[in-house]
RNA sequence: GGGCGACUAGCUCAGUUGGUUAGAGCGCUCCCCUCACACGGGAGAGGUCCAAGGUUCAAGUCCUUGGUCGCCCACCA
């Protein structure tokens, strides 16, 4: 057969091939109608605006690398992808865009605006498919979904219906964060707080028909154009013969009430509080209470309105400046302090928010988060880190009402309708959608109010927030409401991995909506994963210019080698740093099984010239057989290896099914470059060209076999190359590709501890041997005789059977065994309790840096021996401590001392040579 | 104002339930271009595990306090 092994690694080369071939044949498709276990994991939907950042590249790989073991353990398995519309970031986009031809979303309507937002939808989406097929993820592209799909958008009509008459939406006219630029309403989660250096001006506001003023602080001057009272503790002696009187508030000769208020802090400021309840939400809690009016002093775009009188038109902060100057111009002004306080801003735009009274639509959150407390506290759902399951039932704890409705155009449309005439409201009457220059709708709004019976019906202008329906995303993407066979046969699905900053806009309420909605959670584990910085730590920006673009870096690296870099760094519950030369050394990874491969492959025809095939060599029958446990075949090391690799694998299922994806990665490296390459390559070259055609004939069946399990172990992370050099070997008929090839799983009896020990053995006395070499500079190319002592006939035995391996790996050309312990002061020598090892050579050392090394070695020894001999002695740790570690203790103690005495011994004998005594 | 996390080798980080001489990758030093791989092989150097107390026979690991840095939540004007 013909088999391709390019000298270098050029992943370029390969994986672009891998991944447009996965995608063409529906590899990834999930069987939703066969039995057996099954694994659901659903993406967290990219915003169609945005582009795959090195975050999504962590995320995806974590995902892909869980998806992948699951579908080689057997089990079907989907991984559904899709997109999410993303309201407010992509209007926000597409505004900017409109802006580059000088236009506004307001000039070319409603119509317009919503064709503008899909083409680029199909712009962008089409790029972010096209990044995660690169990234070879292993999704089901089939069940490819967007969340203003029909489908969905049933979904999202289905579940706001459900919950309206349920009476847990609501619309209300409340204070709510709102962002001048956006126009649009915000949830709490989507302000963010700015601590800033700003100011506390203190107001003067005279008491009527008293000579007594109240001083007030506030941190925005401005607002007090809509102050409708003031406010002081009951119970504050200061203030308390003013209550119930009034105050002129300047500038708009109003007059406004004192009142008394638990709320007010007495420390604070003077203990007096401006209240406005239509720019501030305490102030409007407070002004509720004592049924103070509310007066909005601004517009939607953050301007002075009409009840600002004379500041009308003006900016707020432009407004800001002139209040305060003419309230110090006329008296009004008491003094000004410096104050930093936390600043509330938009999270898409970073404009101030500016709290404002209007009306919105609300969801009731308290049932829904009591329902989700207990999912995750009775482990109906688990979060990993753990930390995170503290930090989500907090949250829910003192969950607040969400605010829905948003005034954007793009998004699901609230499916009410208002009458005209009484303005009473009405829901649509189903979920149905109907199709609108290929958009989704709602179909079937209600024909005459209920009320009046007037037929001049409006659809409410207002859409859903965007995490409202990401929030039915696990089922929503199924069919839901439907009961369809994806919904039977994957939902509730068995994970989600999102990260930890989205933890409440997204996981908690596809906890709570799945819950409510559907009766049961919709995932019963929850893995929040780390943010990814830079080489130093540092947060990825575009201010620092320290932002990776993982696709640059694929293509100089290889996504392999990207996505072990990242894996191997995962340890759950911290930040990943990530730069350069790390993916460096991993590409080196890749490489070096690639050569591995080649070595295996090139030595392999000129086996095969023999009569062999490599069919034969690793058909399945023999495969299956493998290792052949018949004795003859099967040398110390190849008992060895498939010990090793016994191990290993169930390492690697523990640490992926407890997300400790870099104890996976770490046991995966150690195991094929040092197990595999290191040694048993090495150990087995002889054997591999042996005249003798049956031992060779084994040896490669063995080392084939260990390398395509490998192979396969491999195969989550580098799904790339593993599919390449898996392709190399003759497949079973049928056999499409290593992903849908089974996850190795070892039988324990493949442990050999007896094997395991002879091989540490023989590997310490190996790493003796090239220590002395090395120390004593000699010539690698020059081979060397060595004496050995060996202090029990098991070891001479064990070394006797394996002399050209130990001679090969220690570049010895002789090994003599001597009958006696050997003495350090005859030269160099490498000794433990089992062994001497000395190559008699006599050299002009360095005499006094040995001195000076062994001097330090000396003192370190003195310092653990008495450690330990302290330790022991103490009747304390011998009553308490268990057997074994005192058995330990006494070992180490004991060879602590050999090699104290050893050095003892050198050091003396070097000492007189230093004074000019000849050593030989 | 609450809460969380981090502090371990020059750098970036691992370190499961406390138990021999604390590890990895990169970097560094020395040697080797040995016919799979110099993206390689071999041998090394390098750490009072932030500080101070405490619990324990035994602490990087558990407790307390403090320090530095980072993050999240919060309606103190």
């Amino acid at each position: 057969m013909a088999r391709e092994i390019p000298k270098g690694y050029e992943p370029q080369l390969i994986e672009q091939r891998w991944a447009q071939h996965w995608v063409d044949t529906g590899l990834f498709r999930a069987e939703e109608s066969a039995n057996g276990p099954v694994f659901c994991i659903v993406i967290p939907p990219p915003n169609v605006t945005g582009y795959i950042h090195i975050g999504h590249m962590l995320e995806h790989t974590q995902i892909d690398v869980l998806t992948r073991w699951h579908r080689m353990r057997g089990e079907r398995t989907l991984w559904l992808p899709g997109m999410d519309h993303a309201g407010i970031s992509t209007q926000v986009v597409v505004e900017r865009e409109l802006a580059k031809e000088n236009l506004t979303r307001q000039q070319i309507g409603r119509v317009e605006f919503e064709k503008r937002a899909w083409e680029w939808k199909a712009k962008s989406g089409g790029a972010i498919k096209k990044q995660m097929i690169r990234l070879g993820d292993s999704v089901d592209w089939s069940r490819e979904k967007f969340t203003l799909d029909p489908p969905l958008y049933r979904a999202v009509l289905e579940a706001f219906l459900r919950l309206y008459r349920e009476g847990l939406i609501y619309r209300g006219r409340y204070i709510v964060n709102w962002c001048p630029r956006c126009m649009t309403a915000l949830s709490d989660l989507e302000v963010v707080h700015d601590e800033r250096q700003g100011n506390l001006w203190y107001l003067r506001y005279p008491v009527v028909g008293t000579t007594e003023s109240v001083i007030v602080a506030t941190t925005r001057p401005e607002t007090m154009l809509g102050d409708t009272g003031v406010a002081v503790h009951p119970e504050d002696e200061r203030y308390k013969h003013l209550i119930g009187k009034k105050v002129l508030l300047p500038l708009m000769n109003r007059q406004i009430p004192i009142v008394a208020d638990e709320a007010v802090d007495r420390e604070f400021g003077t203990g007096a509080v401006k209240i406005t309840p239509a720019h501030d939400p305490n102030d409007f809690e407070l002004g509720r209470r004592h049924k103070l009016p509310e007066i909005d002093v601004m517009t939607e775009d953050a301007h002075m309105n009409v009840n600002a009188g004379p500041y009308a038109g003006m900016d707020r902060f432009d407004a800001r400046k002139r209040i305060v100057e003419d309230l110090k111009a006329q008296g009004f002004l008491e003094r000004v302090e410096n104050h930093s306080h936390a600043v509330s801003i938009c999270d898409r735009c970073k404009t101030v928010i500016e709290p404002r009274i209007s009306t919105q639509w609300f969801c009731k959150m308290n049932s829904m988060a009591a329902k989700a407390m207990e999912a995750v506290e009775s482990g109906k759902i688990s979060i990993a880190p753990e930390n995170q399951r503290k930090i989500f039932l907090d949250w829910m704890a003192n969950i607040r009402d969400w605010c829905i409705s948003r005034q954007l155009w793009w998004g699901h449309r609230i499916p009410i309708w208002h009458c005209k005439g009484c303005s009473a409201m009405m829901p649509a009457l189903n979920s149905d959608v109907e199709m609108v220059d290929g958009h989704a709708r709602a179909a079937s709004p209600p024909k005459k109010c209920d009320k009046c019976g007037g037929t001049e019906l409006e659809q409410d202008h207002d859409v859903l927030d965007t995490w409202f329906s990401s929030g039915l995303w696990p089922f929503s993407t199924l069919g839901w409401p439907d009961e369809t066979d994806d919904l039977r046969t994957f939902y509730p699905t068995q994970l989600l991995i999102s990260g930890y900053d989205i933890l409440f806009f997204w996981d908690a309420r596809m906890v709570m909506l799945g819950l409510h909605l559907t009766g049961r959670a919709p995932f019963s584990e929850l893995y929040l994963h780390s943010l990814v910085r830079d080489e130093h730590g540092q947060k990825m920006s575009k201010m620092r210019g320290n932002v990776v673009d993982p696709l640059d870096w694929l293509e100089k690296f290889g996504t392999d080698a990207l996505r072990f870099t990242l894996m191997i760094k995962a340890a759950p519950g911290t930040d990943i740093s990530l730069g350069e030369e790390s993916v460096l050394g991993y590409r080196a990874f890749a490489n070096k099984i690639w050569n591995a491969a080649r070595f295996l492959f090139v030595n392999l025809e000129k086996f095969e010239a023999g009569g062999d095939t490599l069919e034969d060599l690793a058909s399945r029958a023999s495969r299956a057989a493998a290792p052949h446990r018949s004795g003859a075949e099967l040398s110390l090391v190849d008992r060895w290896m498939f010990s090793q690799f016994a191990r290993i694998v169930p390492r690697v299922n523990d640490a992926l099914r407890e997300f400790r994806f870099h104890e996976a990665a770490h046991e995966i490296y150690h195991f094929f470059w040092g197990d595999f390459c290191d040694w048993y390559i090495e150990w087995c070259k002889p054997r591999l060209n042996s005249e003798d055609r049956e031992a060779a004939r084994a040896a490669w069946r063995n080392i084939l076999s260990i390398f395509e399990a490998a192979l396969r172990l491999l195969h989550p992370l580098m799904p790339f190359l593993t599919e390449e050099l898996w392709n190399q070997f003759p497949q079973a008929p049928g056999a499409r590709s290593i992903a849908l090839a089974p996850f190795p799983a070892p039988p324990a009896a493949w442990i050999d501890e007896h094997a395991e020990r002879d091989m540490a053995q023989l590997q310490e006395i190996i790493a003796a041997a090239r220590n002395l070499r090395a120390e004593l500079k000699l010539d690698p190319r020059k081979p060397m005789e060595a004496n050995f002592f060996a202090a029990t006939p098991q070891l001479r035995a064990l070394i006797e059977a394996n002399l050209g391996a130990v001679k090969q790996f220690a570049a010895l050309s002789a090994l003599n065994f001597v009958d006696a312990r050997m003495n350090a002061a005859d030269g160099p020598l490498r000794s433990t309790s089992e062994f001497d090892i000395r190559i008699p050579y006599e050299i002009v050392a360095d005499i006094p840096s040995e001195l000076a090394a062994l001097r330090k070695e000396k003192e370190r020894l003195e310092g653990i021996i008495a450690g330990q001999e302290k330790q022991l002695g103490n009747p304390a740790f011998s009553g308490k401590a268990p057997p074994a570690v005192i058995a330990k203790l006494q070992e180490s103690l004991a060879e602590r001392k050999a090699e104290h005495a050893k050095a003892t011994q050198r050091i003396s004998q070097l000492d007189g040579t230093a004074r000019g005594t000849s050593p030989a």
